[in-house]
RNA sequence: GCUCCCGUAGCUCAGAGGAUAGAGCGUUGGUUUCCUAAACCAAAGGUCAUAGGUUCGAAUCCUAUCGGGAGCGCCA
């Protein structure tokens, strides 16, 4: 990686130069303008603030020291300090071979022996999946690849609410349905879910045992285990066509189960964070009047209380109602503490923005326990707002029921279907018009970018794969164009890492788009002038190993994305 | 009222403090006897919501205001 070497270069001297400072964050990158030379770095403006010297005069003197590296060709200073580089074309034909002797591994760092622990979906098992999961799914599969990528050992988590009154009112509403398959008429609860999966779920339990409910009192528990067995089931073979897989399925009740629900309680009992709403003191902030909670007001009485406004969060919270039953979130906390028993160096939650009120109150909770939570990530993804025709879609025409995920992903297949929810950075809410999925103009970049793929498999199909270019053949590349797209392909591996780091894998699909325009650009521009097969060759050789490292980065990039890429766009 | 996200071209969006703010769509005009035209080239289009501040330098950071979205239950 030429940025990296470039970066290292300066580190040295500025390091030896100015031993007495911390080495301070600036960029190198590759210059956006011809003008500019290859590479461009800001060194000298960050030090001028540091040392008190003049950038210019800092500048020329980084200048000249990197031009005594033989792998630095030119370095030109312009106002008020920016450094611009000429690397040698030797290591650009060398960052060229690296891509195309790696293959499929470019871009795949090594591993840092780190670990991450990625919590998304985490949908309630209390019906299929729809749209409102369809962004953070994708996210969350995405992220774990690109983190997978920059050499993080990733376990993909989703946690089960199993237990609440969610859940019984499944099992309730199951039963209701059971009953009406009996023909007697029991009318569904204000609460209850209406969707027609209850009736199919009914239905099995009625084909398993028969008439065996029929008048009792004692359902629940097994309309309760049906209904989460077949609705994990239904939610899996969703995950599935949409190329989802978890690694574990963490249960709410395996909590309550082994009794971690009082330990916590405990544990802040001894901490003496606790209160209780009866004896709460001036300084308690039991709730804000002026929030939405004021209304539930009249239901809000007695309790025991954590002071989570002590440790960040607005207010504090209610753990144990006034009748003993502790709330959810207490579980929430039991399982958060697990996530950091288990010693992840990373956890990371992916949240939909209707999730965001959790941040601040899980934070307060764990820090209440005295767990440092430096090594804790949120990513809340925002809402997409999609169209068709102009319209929205959130609810279907016909029915006004929600969209389940599976009919969406059956719809438009499964690559559009990440490339919809993907393109955009996360914390953007955007329109998509899934008209465009069926455009065939760059509008549509997917399209754009998987044509691109098979534009070159098509042209390099002719040509025995190659592993390695020697020297004299590397050296026919010498057009700009050529130049250009090393530096792009040189920088992916850096893409890659930004874009774990930031947690957005758009940042990709942009740099894709990027490199795939430099292809057709080039291709088009020399198209009866400089072909990339010609009669010469050592030369055609060397741009079919140009264009194969293009492909491969284009291929590798939508791995990243789960998004296949096709040899032809014929017989798609 | 409070918290979080957003505000960049007519529209949809990029832009981890840097040089002349970019791309697609749309509009206008061009490129196919030739490796995939699902492509390419060019033109027009901007007070980066507003006002202050920090800095050698701000679309980017801070503060305030305005506008859009999401949320603020002893539901999970």
């Amino acid at each position: 990686m030429i940025i990296e070497l470039i970066r290292q270069l300066i580190n040295k001297i500025v390091l030896t130069n100015w031993p007495s400072i911390r080495l301070p964050k600036f960029t190198v990158e590759i210059s956006k303008n011809s003008k500019h030379l290859d590479y461009a770095s800001n060194i000298s403006m960050i030090l001028e603030g540091i040392t008190k010297q003049s950038s210019n005069l800092i500048a020329k003197f980084i200048a000249e020291k990197l031009v005594a590296d033989p792998r630095i060709e030119l370095v030109d200073i312009v106002n008020p300090g920016f450094i611009n580089i000429k690397v040698s074309n030797r290591i650009l034909y060398q960052a060229l071979n690296v891509a195309i002797s790696k293959g499929s591994q470019y871009g795949v760092h090594e591993s840092l022996g780190k670990s991450v622990l990625l919590e998304f979906v985490s949908a309630n098992p209390t019906g299929p999946l729809h749209l409102g999961h369809a962004r953070s799914a994708f996210m969350g599969d995405a992220i774990s690849r690109i983190l997978k990528a920059s050499g993080y050992n990733v376990t993909k988590e989703f946690y089960i609410n199993d237990v609440g009154n969610q859940i019984e009112t499944l099992g309730n509403t199951i039963y209701a349905r059971y009953m009406q398959l009996f023909g007697l008429n029991i009318k569904l609860k204000e609460n209850a879910y209406p969707g027609e999966y209850i009736i199919d779920i009914a239905r099995h339990l009625k084909e398993q045992d028969g008439d065996k409910w029929i008048n009792r009192n004692d359902y629940l528990q097994r309309c309760i285990e049906i209904g989460i067995k077949e609705n994990l089931e239904n939610i899996q073979k969703v995950l599935n066509i949409s190329g989802i897989e978890f690694d574990t399925w963490y249960s709410e009740k395996s909590l309550h189960d082994k009794g971690l629900i009082e330990a916590i309680l405990n544990k802040y009992q001894e901490l003496g964070v606790l209160y209780n709403a009866d004896e709460a003191e001036t300084g308690n902030k039991i709730r804000r009047e002026d929030s939405q909670a004021a209304k539930f007001i009249i239901n809000q009485e007695g309790g025991t209380f954590l002071k989570t406004s002590c440790f960040g969060d607005e207010e504090d919270r209610i753990l144990v109602r006034k009748n003993g039953i502790p709330v959810y979130l207490v579980a929430d906390i039991a399982y958060h503490k697990e996530k950091f028993d288990r010693k992840f160096d990373r956890i990371i939650n992916i949240f939909g923005a209707d999730h965001a009120g959790h941040v601040l109150k899980i934070c307060a909770c764990m820090r209440a326990l005295g767990i440092d939570i430096s090594n804790f990530e949120f990513l809340l993804v925002q809402m997409v707002h999609l169209l068709e025709d102009g319209k929205d879609i959130r609810l279907s025409k016909r029915s006004g029921k929600i969209i389940s995920l599976e009919d969406f992903v059956n719809h438009v297949g499964a690559d559009a279907a990440r490339f919809i929810f993907l393109m955009k950075s996360p914390n953007t809410q955007f329109d998509f018009d899934l008209n465009i999925i069926n455009s065939t103009s760059k509008d549509n970049l997917l399209y754009y970018i998987q044509y691109a793929h098979a534009r070159i498999a098509n042209i390099t199909s002719k040509f025995k794969k190659i592993e390695k270019l020697q020297e004299d053949i590397l050296e026919k590349l010498i057009l700009p164009e050529e130049f250009n797209m090393i530096k792009k392909i040189d920088s992916y591996p850096e893409v890659v890492k930004l874009s774990a780091l930031t947690l957005e894998p758009h940042r990709i699909f942009f740099f894709c788009k990027e490199l795939v325009s430099e292809f057709h650009s080039y291709y088009t521009k020399y198209k009866y002038t400089e072909k990339i097969i010609s009669d010469n060759y050592q030369l055609t050789q060397a741009r079919i190993g140009l264009i194969s490292a293009v492909r491969q980065v284009i291929f590798n990039s939508l791995n990243l994305l789960g998004i296949t890429a096709s040899e032809s766009m014929y017989n798609k």
